[in-house]
DNA sequence: CAGCATCCGCCACGATACTG
DNA sequence: CAGTATCGTGGCGGATGCTG
């Protein structure tokens, strides 16, 4: 949805393999990080602004239309003055937990190392003038 | 990467949750498909760039001299003429694929539900005068 | 064959202000 | 409290052309 969908057929294409159409879904700055905010039940607006740090307003709600329309999120709107709402996910969006999750877990042992490969890689890299200066 | 990680701490933050930095690594348009075409093993350049449906040449050299910087892909120069170069996961590289695979899986299963849920919310939310041209 | 250089359009995202 | 409306912008990604 990020992006045009104007692909050929081939083997390995945007619209029919089951990583693009993930990202379809989750690629995006706050998506992730919105659903992760929910993983322990009902969450009201303000509350998930709060949690979710550095979203604002704006794309706390587009993000949050969005996975409502995928079928991700339930909107619970409670009428009173003033009106609250509370965000919760839905059995679908339950089932992009566990996956999820073993991404996170991913990144929570393995990233120290891609952060060790960048500076190995940036270090090769720089010119030898940049490296006396160190 | 993609975006300025200029965010102060709180429990949900960019820089501390483990799926922003997974994210920090897959999330663009062509990285997890660029990481799937090499799934089995190395493969060539031109290879890549006719695997990879749509992808252009900028766009696949940009992707994988990323993913070589993160440690996850390793570059192989064959010195023949004309010069050829083979591309292959590293070990670091491999251990996410058991991740990614379970996402594709998740895609698979539950895509078909999401468009479902699209539709509906598209038709709920739909003018009555746009359904009456149904 | 496997790239790099350049130019450019577009849209995701941010900031700010207003509302029921 | 929970949104909408509007405007401005950075940089991702596409297109094209050139090299060793």
């Amino acid at each position: 949805m990020t992006y045009s969908s104007k692909t050929k057929q081939s083997d390995i294409s945007l619209s029919n393999c089951g990583y693009s159409k993930v990202l379809d879904i989750i690629s995006n700055k706050w998506t992730v990080l919105v659903i992760y905010a929910m993983e322990n039940g009902k969450i009201r607006y303000g509350e998930m602004l709060r949690r979710v740090e550095g979203i604002s307003k704006k794309m706390l709600t587009q993000t949050v239309r969005k996975l409502e329309r995928d079928g991700l999120v339930q909107r619970h709107i409670i009428p009173t003055v003033p009106p609250s709402v509370e965000y919760s996910l839905t059995p679908l969006g339950e089932t992009l937990l566990q996956p999820m999750k073993e991404l996170r877990q991913w990144g929570r042992v393995n990233y120290t190392q891609v952060v060790e490969a960048r500076a190995n890689y940036d270090f090769a890299y720089t010119t030898t003038e940049e490296k006396f200066r160190l």
